[in-house]
DNA sequence: TTGAAAGCGCTAACAT
DNA sequence: ATGTTAGCGCTTTCAA
């Protein structure tokens, strides 16, 4: 008596069952082989004559033979799954649209690969780092997405402790053994600061994301050298936490300063900041972009839709996800890999930014 | 020699490989078991003495043993995880914030259960019902969340077809075998429609999410009913997809009848479209909500920050999803379950609507 | 109450 | 080139 048993056997028993799926061992049976050589002609491994494997292959395909996913698994000790664990608030980040596209990105990838996606998200009952743990104690995916770098980010050495393979999302501070995805988002920023600077801007400020995360802070670090660059004095800058409250709060403290002092444009290191902005701007009677300008990030669709419409650093998250996808994917199937270096971020010029107002002074 | 191998055994030819994991057999040798009774200690069942049961624990713990999930899996054939399939296309997704509230509250019951979620986007390359026929091929998924529901919507009978547990955001259109959670989100439109009528506006407008959407035209269908019972006139539906930019071409069709038919409120079917008809008006130079009073639906963290803030329905999404997780969970649990009702919407009147202008003659 | 062993469906090492 | 079989780590049936 043989260890497997047939479909065969199993289907005569109860006929009100649904058909049972045909197993590799009925696949050889019918093709009159053994079990392993089904498996090399299958996973097309050399070793088998070109007939054998045709035969095999016709029978496969008529008996609607498909690979038992877990079974694989547990034999060769792989998920074909990718995480991304999401360690912002619920309140951050459901405004934020990017991770919608990267997703999008990412998924574009699997088409063609069988794999998936398993999303978390790190809230109160469930701790960023128990979340990792419990994804590899239980080899949930093969890989992460390491999002929302922060300084001196304890997940890179605590991902690479747990043995999980992972692409980073920018560069982190701290050494890291994995490939890394970037955007000179600095770059963006340079762009809208030279931009305000050509348009007559002298006093600008800036609304940064937290410090603690890298995209933040190197922002926050792109616009003070620009604004060097540009023969500027060093003016405002505003820490939040990239939400629209905190957006808004830092525009009221911006347009609360002297008239000497208050800014003539603002850059925020968001668009929702922006736009909560905008509206802090328009409620105290200042018009945009007449008495102030102002520049988002991310160029979310809504930019597009708001009155006035809001110039802002385009950058692409589909691309983003689908690259590093690739990447993570690479890496798992052991092949050498470089860092990526995405294409760079461009400014898209609207209607909230305009010539600097004449300076008090000369107004009055 | 038996057929398995021993943790320790591996660990001795290689001092360099990282602490093999303790399997249910190192357990069972430590407490001086067999395999089958560890394993019905560790899911405590009858038949195990209490002191035995307490030394496998013991030996469980000490070794630090953690059960292997994919090993589960191919035994009793089961995923323990749960999937969400999003059919919209990425950019009218992206800027909808519900999924990420709904996730989050899926998440949620999930810290106790030691599920995951997977999540696919059925992008244009994979389609929607290739995506569903994967997940439940690999069986990557015990059931799925239906979002979105259609008229007619076919993937009630292909999910059933697959063998899915499933459960519906609201009740569909069509024979369905499984439990629904839903809003009464007329509910919400009725009350936004009284709201504006209290204040005296008799020509309200709608722009509707698509009639092909359960909810879009569930909505649209309660306008219609909130109207007549104000004893309103009916008055113009549009149609859209719920972008944003239909949004926008909505309202400026509506602000471009004639001025005896021009609405002096328009209730959005969600609040992007909602800012992109208030971005549409303020360009135009109707005031808001002097002018024109506007109503969204889905109380967005961004309704809070324009100016004026805007007057909105508000759902709880994340309850939505806790419950939908729950749900789930109960039926593949085989549990008796019944449909829920959520809790009712409930308007949030903020500055976007105020009382009806004077009539045009007599402005005149 | 406990042990032995078959079985889940596949891969891969080893024979032939 | 092909067949045989152990093994992945767990659950569950059947004896004892």
């Amino acid at each position: 008596m043989t260890t497997d048993r047939s479909t065969e056997d199993l289907m005569s028993n109860d006929a009100e069952r649904p058909a049972a799926r045909p197993t590799i061992t009925d696949v050889a049976r019918h093709a009159g082989v053994s079990k392993g050589l089904v498996s090399f002609a299958l996973n097309d491994r050399p070793g088998v004559s070109a007939e054998t494997r045709a035969r095999i292959l016709a029978s496969a395909r008529e008996l609607g033979w498909t690979p038992n996913l877990r079974a694989r698994s547990l034999s060769v000790d792989r998920s074909y799954a990718l995480g991304l664990v999401i360690g912002r608030s619920v309140d951050v980040i459901a405004a934020d649209p990017f991770f919608h596209s990267f997703i999008a990105g990412v998924e574009s990838e699997f088409s063609t690969a069988g794999q998936v996606l398993v999303l978390a998200q790190a809230t109160p009952g469930r701790e960023e780092t128990a979340t990792y743990r419990g994804l590899a104690a239980d080899k949930r995916v093969d890989g992460v997405f390491l999002s929302d770098l922060r300084a001196g980010d304890d997940r890179v050495a605590l991902v690479r402790e747990l043995g999980l393979a992972a692409v980073t999302l920018g560069r982190p501070d701290v050494e890291s053994p994995f490939p890394s995805v970037s955007v000179d988002d600095g770059r963006g920023i340079r762009a809208a600061v030279e931009h305000l600077a050509a348009l007559g801007h002298r006093r600008i400020a800036h609304v940064a994301g937290p410090s603690t995360m890298l995209h933040g802070r190197r922002r926050a670090e792109a616009f003070t050298t620009a604004l060097v660059a540009a023969g500027l004095e060093p003016t405002a800058i505003i820490e939040t936490d990239f939400s629209a409250v905190d957006g808004a709060r830092a525009t009221r403290e911006l347009l609360g300063l002297g008239a000497d002092r208050r800014p003539t444009a603002i850059v925020y290191s968001n668009d929702h900041m922006a736009f909560a902005g905008l509206a802090v701007a328009q409620r105290a009677g200042i018009h945009v972009p007449h008495d102030l300008s102002i520049t988002g990030f991310d160029d979310t669709e809504l930019a597009r839709h708001t009155f006035p419409s809001i110039t802002s650093v385009a950058t692409d998250a589909f691309d983003w996800g689908a690259r590093s996808a690739r990447l993570l994917l690479a890496t798992i199937a052991g092949q050498p890999v470089d860092d990526v270096e995405l294409s760079e971020p461009r400014l898209v010029v609207r209607e909230s930014t305009t010539t600097a107002p004449e300076s008090e002074s000369a107004r009055h």
